[in-house]
RNA sequence: GCCGAAGUGGUGAAACUGGUAUACACGAAGGACUUAAAAUCCUUUGGAGUUAAUCCUCCGUGCGGGUUCGAGUCCCGCCUUCGGCACCA
């Protein structure tokens, strides 16, 4: 017998599939449709990684039993090509981003295509493709036409040397990556778009989705919502007295129930109020240098609680405490973000840590107001009784918290409210490679929408692709683009040279699928009527933030103006684990640790790596790889192939225990698939391999299980079902069912446990009395033994399950 | 730092709602076949002790406690590793 040739007969069938329909999605199909969906890829010139195939084969083992189980599957595949990378490259090289980008796609798709994935390539699309981002354009339009994109200033990383803008990861250890130069924050106007207004929604329709609990934890943590209240604080100066009307500093507190313990307030060095008074800071070069160290700090070092704190004190300022009156010093610390609540806080050092560290720190008062810890030691989080609280005093936090708010709100000096940790979406970039973003800057109308015919705005060809010197995206050196009429004036105007971050063509994706040529719409309404929602998605643990947020939020958008017919896109999402290096580390090529999916599938063939990497371990868990893994999956393959030449349709006195064996295996095969099981599917199918082996085989048998191998190792299985002398595919069959009289077995072992240790074992029948069973177990040699003149004073019996005799 | 996940043999790992810990696979050792090697097949393989015996005993799921007839699984407190942290995608 012939050793399987992997490279002959996957080619073939590769073939044979291509020209074939049977991975074709119908649109409106009367079988029931199923849209199951991969992320997809960002086409990197170093091709494809062997993390990609973790998840699409997975998804295409899903996909394969769908069909079998007749349902009308949309499977697709495409291409997130705009990015970094690529415009990289073409700053180093010269080479056009279209250029490389049609080549990395080209290597994908040969990469994709040896590996038997079942796509619907007929709906493949292209974010980088003009007839694709015009629609990523279009809806940037509507939310503009909604208010839901504005510009306004944000902190960039530049590196003063190359004088450029740079991403957060071009940013190492606050140095630019490129040159080594140092990195500090510089202001610029960016585009926005308004994610917070749907924070509540995004929150609350995670009970409407399923996703892995973990995931919706994730997603609900990043949203953090949380109750307090904003409470103003009048500040103080020579000029501005406690009579005066003048300027109310908010800040927005969690706890409003401590205020009377508040004895110093805290802002962000960028905050308004340093500028507002610049002339009563006594110590404003103090402060300005204070300042200009803050830019050269990351959020992470900023907010790091293990690190003292630093800050300055704005002397010349007061603010007014709004219950005691007293006045409290101000101070500016690079602790409290311009970004999160109002950019300032009311420090209560006895009852917050960071607060109390700060409070040692510069010797400030720390005043308990609730009773409980030793706030002179640390600060006191629990719960207590309000003390030194005038009217406060007594309450617990709770009541307290209602009161505080109902007094302020009486005195017009704060009111409830709730707050976000999400912020606002950063959605420009200074770059080339991305979707232009659709508007006109006009001297006399402002900000103008290109018109929806003039979509789309197509990125116009240039040679130097790096940053200006002021800041500006390349774009705005190719003047005879940038220069246009004002649609609404006709006078001078600028086309906005600002694109589009990667994250805007992957919001929206998975509605150009379900119909990828449409030039009227993004696509048909009934369409996605039939289509949507996903049905099941999946994709990397570190896309579970951002890419789910910001497409649900998108997706939210377009449901609200009517675009599509549900308002979550996705139904089921679930995550899949890392692909490490031998070393068990992340697969890098400064490591030196990666593997190539090609010279794997050359060697052992595409069926045995789709079987190893869904074999490997917990699918949603990291797992290094391992070349000698690879060779006992490969022997799986080839037993198959051996006894698939050697079947018989003989009856067999042990057949009754094959065929229990067999259907036990379809059972969990079957189960296994919808909760993504499938190392544990590969172990129980090589059980029963190893079964025929010994035991041999019939032809009836061996085809159930043909049909549940399949969609793990599809080519292998078309050809033995071919073999069999069959002329259609194995695809076109129905997935085999399980008799449920045929898995139970007849004798049940029986564990007998004395003071909880494993001592006998018995074999009982499926309907035994636990008398009857009690009589075996007390004439069971061992445990009479281990009973010997001891007295039994509990006998525990788990039905079919296990003994345990207490003595 | 904050948030999330995970720690079980030499290795990847399995164990359903608390019920026989180590399935399946790799590696290793021994054997068969072979002039030899590869491939393949068979046997053994958590540790320690003990026996004429493949009989039996004890220990063992990161560490320390707890709940329970019974804990890898539940609870409390630690340690370690990995992932995300808003301009990588």
């Amino acid at each position: 017998m012939e050793q399987y040739n992997h490279k002959e007969i996957e080619a073939k069938w590769q073939k044979v599939w291509d020209k074939s329909d049977l991975y074709k999605a119908i649109d409106f199909s009367k079988k029931p449709k199923y849209y199951c969906m991969i992320e997809f890829p960002y086409p990197s010139g170093e091709g494809l990684h062997v993390g990609h195939p973790r998840s699409f084969t997975a998804l295409d083992i899903l996909a394969r039993k769908r069909r079998m189980e007749g349902y009308n599957v949309l499977f697709p595949i495409g291409w997130d090509a705009f990015g970094l990378p690529a415009e990289n490259y073409a700053i180093k090289t010269g080479t056009h981003p279209r250029i490389s980008t049609e080549k990395n796609i080209a290597t994908f798709t040969r990469q994709l295509k040896s590996l038997g994935l079942s796509f619907d390539w007929s709906r493949e699309i292209d974010t980088t493709d003009p007839n694709y981002y015009k629609w990523t354009q279009w809806i940037f339009l509507k939310l503009f036409e909604k208010n839901l994109a504005y510009k306004t200033k944000m902190d960039i990383n530049w590196c003063t040397k190359c004088n450029v803008g740079l991403a957060n990861e071009e940013v190492v250890n606050n140095l630019c990556e490129r040159c080594g130069g140092e990195v500090y924050h510089r202001e610029r106007e960016q585009w926005m778009l308004k994610i917070t207004a749907y924070a509540d929604r995004l929150l609350e329709d995670l009970d409407k989705v399923n996703y892995l609990e973990k995931i919706k934890k994730l997603q609900s943590d990043w949203i953090g919502k949380s109750h307090g209240a904003q409470v103003v604080f009048k500040v103080m100066s020579k000029t501005v007295l406690p009579k005066d009307k003048g300027y109310y500093l908010p800040v927005y507190t969690t706890r409003p129930d401590t205020l009377f313990g508040c004895t110093y307030m805290v802002v962000a060095p960028e905050h308004e109020v340093i500028q507002k008074f610049v002339d009563q800071i006594d110590n404003y070069d103090e402060v300005l240098d204070y300042i200009e160290q803050t830019k050269k700090k990351t959020e992470m070092e900023r907010t790091n609680l293990e690190k003292t704190k630093s800050g300055v004190e704005l002397h010349g300022l007061k603010a007014s405490n709004p219950v005691t009156k007293e006045e409290i010093p101000i101070f500016a610390a690079d602790y409290v973000l311009a970004t999160y609540g109002t950019g300032a806080i009311m420090a209560v050092p006895a009852h917050d840590q960071r607060d109390h560290d700060f409070a040692k720190k510069y010797d400030l008062e720390i005043k308990e107001v609730i009773s409980g810890g030793n706030v002179k030691e640390e600060a006191w989080t629990g719960e207590g009784t309000l003390v030194n609280s005038v009217f406060l005093n007594g309450l617990n936090v709770q009541q307290a918290t209602d009161k505080m708010i109902d007094w302020l709100e009486e005195k017009e000096l704060g009111f409830e409210t709730t707050n976000y940790h999400l912020r606002d979406w950063v959605f420009s970039r200074q770059r080339y490679w991305g979707e232009p973003i659709p508007i006109i800057i006009c001297p006399e109308c402002g900000y103008v929408p290109v018109a929806e015919k003039d979509l789309p705005v197509v990125l116009p060809e240039i040679k130097n692709y790096l940053t200006t010197e002021n800041g500006d995206s390349p774009l705005a050196l190719v003047e005879d683009w940038v220069n246009v009429e004002c649609p609404k004036c006709g006078g001078d105007a600028k086309r906005e040279t600002d694109t589009m971050p990667n994250w805007a063509g992957s919001s929206w994706y998975f509605l150009r699928y379900t119909d990828p040529h449409n030039n009227k719409a993004l696509a048909d309404l009934k369409k996605l009527k039939y289509w949507t929602p996903i049905d099941w998605y999946n994709g990397g643990m570190e896309h579970t933030t951002l890419h789910l947020l910001y497409s649900r939020f998108w997706h939210k958008f377009l449901f609200d103006i009517g675009v599509v017919p549900t308002s979550e896109p996705y139904a089921k999402r679930t995550s899949h684990g890392m692909i490490l290096g031998e070393d068990g580390e992340k697969m890098s090529k400064s490591r030196g640790n990666v593997i190539n999916p090609d010279a794997v599938v050359n060697e052992h063939g595409a069926d045995t790596f789709r079987a190893y990497e869904m074999f490997m371990g917990p699918f949603d868990q990291a797992t290094p790889w391992s070349t000698q893994g690879v060779v006992g999956v490969r022997r799986f393959i080839e037993k198959v192939w051996q006894i698939g030449h050697k079947l018989d349709d003989k009856k067999r006195t042990n057949d009754d225990d094959l065929i229990r064996l067999l259907n036990k295996t379809i059972k969990q095969v079957t189960e296994q698939i919808e909760t993504l099981d499938l190392n544990t599917c590969i172990s129980a199918m090589m059980i029963l391999v190893n079964k025929f082996q010994e035991e041999g085989c019939n032809k009836k048998i061996f085809k159930d299980f043909l049909k549940i191998l399949s969609p793990f190792a599809p080519h292998i299985c078309e050809e033995l079902w071919q073999i069999l002398g069959h002329k259609k595919s194995i695809f076109l069959e129905k997935w085999p069912k399980f008799n449920p009289e045929l898995i139970k077995d007849e004798a049940i072992e029986l564990p007998i446990q004395i003071n909880g240790k494993m001592r006998s074992k018995i074999f009982i029948t499926q309907d035994m009395s636990e008398e009857e069973i009690k009589k075996i177990v007390l004439a069971d040699e061992k445990v009479k033994k281990n009973l010997e003149g001891d007295e039994i004073k509990k006998f525990i019996y788990i039905k079919n399950k296990i003994i345990n005799i207490v003595i």
